[in-house]
RNA sequence: ACGCCCGUAGCUCAGUGGAUAGAGCAGCGGUUUCCUAAACCGCGUGUCGGAGGUUCGAUUCCUCUCGGGCGUACCA
């Protein structure tokens, strides 16, 4: 905690907090409900102006318990509460029985002297309380480059974690390395074919192998640093060096490439780490010890079915070794022996199938599954020039996150994957995602930024204080200041909603509303003028306007620019 | 066959148990002696895929159904 920026509740929420209470006793006054039936006050900002700055829907909640019409209700309601105004500045009753209020304007103004104590930690609440949660992402296999689907992750990962932060989770952001299984062997092989080729040597291409450009390389870096030598190599030995090599080199490219992308971990866990602990096969015997497992036709069975999987799951083949899931059901234990209170894996979508699996294998070993929550990313179509661009595995085709840094940039591209709901199916449009006009939706949240920044220098010019100035904020007096005061009100809240949902996405959009809000007062008024009091009034809102932009800006790891 | 996701304006996408379902783009028409026109202002007859159900109220929740995507190994 770091003392005044946390925890206190702005001004919009101490309202809100106040005026449900006042609601809630209004209520219990007019004997329409005994404090045990009164159900939670819910109060929200309405979609259209006319039904004022908040409103209630209690009157129809009370309808059944009352068993008065919700209108007449209402009228019992504001009866009661008209002896208790405070910034309340008018009530009405409307449609099938909403109670709306309209606030003191004066009083939002308030909210700029918060921001001015809080600057960058303006946004923050304690609404996770601390409590430690696990964000896994991305997690891709060391096998080659980072591609479209990763990116996505990737974003909405980081942004979400972002988000959690600044609603006052403990996040730690971790990379699981799949440097153990089959994949690797695969990686390995590919390799060392692509080590050939650059010899000039025969080397037939495995069956399942990478075919990316990125092993070409990495198989032709391997042939300048080694020559001929592992040729001169047993087997296994130039195996094990090939596999060696090819780990380290491909997880330091894709930690390369993230870093680009603005994204970093705290984590990075080893699944060969879980074989070596014996984590594994201890996570099987604690299975069999539970009685969740059973040998059938030479292999060991997980009894997955009992817990809400489709079917039984093999841990440990015929062969003695063990499948995928084994492996991974030893790290999701790990997970939760470290003691967090709330996992969070980022998957996609073509790994979907996964999750009731792991939710099984973790039910059986005890863990309170409710704890755990899978967020599936869908899948991304990449569209140039109007086509729907094919990516191949087989011929190792595919556009990779570095392609879409250098061809989009990595602000448009955080923002497009970060403005879209982690479930939808997502058109990625590069031609509009390049394009340098206001299709793009990013310039738009940034303009407004640059927008602002250009002012404070033409104000700075005619001897103005880019500074709050309180005692100048009474002159404040016109509907779109009183919209942008009430926005950035809503700031910490729209955080703490997009923390509990899970839904990064919500920020981008939150953004993108608070910029309209600027751009159309932008047109309408004119910030620096004859009335100087009221000039430090805009500068004081403006600054208000900027500091909520870098801060969203921030967390969605996208540039906020003084100058476009 | 089963499971998960999606289906909202011409296109790309938001949204919500409530009041007249929104935004961008595209289209049409305006705004610049004025702090950046990457902006602003105006113009929308949408079966919220369809059918039932729960509810005072459903686009939102439930069931069924149609269409699209993905997934259902002793591969990972």
């Amino acid at each position: 905690m770091d003392g005044g920026a946390r925890g206190d509740m702005n001004t919009l929420e101490q309202m809100k907090e106040e005026l449900k209470q006042n609601i809630g006793a209004a209520v219990i006054a007019a004997g329409l409900a005994s404090q045990e039936e009164l159900p939670e006050v819910m109060l929200e900002v309405p979609r259209d102006k006319s039904h004022g700055d908040l409103a209630t829907n209690i009157a129809m909640q009370l309808a059944r318990i009352a068993k008065k019409n919700p209108r007449q209700i209402a009228e019992e309601i504001v009866e009661e509460m008209n002896r208790n105004k405070g910034f309340i500045k008018e009530v009405q009753i409307a449609g099938p029985g909403f109670i709306n209020f309209f606030i003191d304007r004066s009083s939002l103004s308030k909210i700029l002297l918060e921001m001015d104590q809080q600057k960058d930690d303006y946004g923050r609440t304690d609404t996770g309380a601390g409590e430690k949660v696990l964000v896994e992402f991305v997690s891709a296999n060391p096998t080659g480059s980072l591609h479209l689907g990763h990116a996505r992750g990737a974003a909405i990962g980081d942004v979400l974690c972002n988000v959690l932060e600044t609603a006052g989770y403990d996040v730690t952001r971790e990379y699981y390395i799949n440097d153990a299984g089959n994949q690797i062997h695969n990686m390995t092989l590919s390799l060392e074919a692509r080590y050939r080729e650059a010899l000039g040597l025969e080397a037939p291409f495995p069956e399942d192998g990478y075919r990316g450009p990125d092993i070409v390389r990495l198989g032709e870096k391997l042939a300048r640093e080694e020559g001929d030598r592992l040729e001169q190599m047993e087997e296994a030995e130039r195996h094990a060096f090939i596999r060696q090599y090819g780990l380290t080199h491909l997880l330091e490219k894709i930690k390369e490439d993230l870093g680009d992308y603005r994204v970093k971990f705290d984590s990075w866990f080893s699944e060969q780490s879980l074989h070596d602990s014996g984590a594994v096969q201890e996570s099987v015997e604690e299975l069999t010890k539970r009685g969740q497992t059973y040998e059938k036709e030479g292999a060991l069975w997980l009894n997955s079915s009992s817990f809400g999987d489709d079917k039984d799951r093999v841990l440990v083949k015929q062969d003695g070794s063990y499948t995928y899931i084994t492996p991974d059901i030893a790290y999701h234990r790990n997970k939760y022996n470290r003691g967090y209170g709330r996992i969070v894996n980022i998957f996609g979508a073509d790994h979907h199938g996964y999750v009731p699996r792991m939710k099984a294998a973790m039910a059986a070993l005890g863990y309170d599954v409710d704890q755990m929550t899978f967020l599936i990313t869908q899948m991304v179509k990449l569209y140039q020039g109007g086509e729907l661009v094919k990516m191949s595995k087989r011929t190792g085709k595919a556009i990779t996150l570095v392609d879409l840094m250098e061809e989009v940039g990595v602000d448009a591209t955080r923002y497009i994957f970060a403005s879209r709901s982690p479930d939808s199916h997502l058109d990625f449009d590069m031609d509009l995602a390049v394009s340098q006009s206001n299709e793009n939706p990013v310039f738009y949240v940034q303009y407004a930024h640059a927008r602002i920044n250009s002012v404070f220098r033409q104000a700075e010019e005619r001897g103005y204080a880019v500074q709050v100035d309180p005692e100048s904020l009474s002159a404040l007096q016109e509907e779109p200041e009183f919209d942008l005061l009430q926005k950035l009100a809503e700031f910490p809240e729209e955080i703490a909603t997009a923390a509990r949902q899970l839904a990064p996405h919500r920020v981008a959009r939150y953004l993108y509303d608070l910029s309209t809000l600027l751009h159309s007062y932008y047109n309408a008024h004119r910030v620096i003028q004859e009335d100087e009091k009221l000039t430090r009034a805009r500068i004081s809102l403006l600054l208000g306007v900027a500091q909520v932009l870098k801060n969203g800006l921030r967390m969605i790891g996208v540039s906020a620019p003084e100058k476009m």
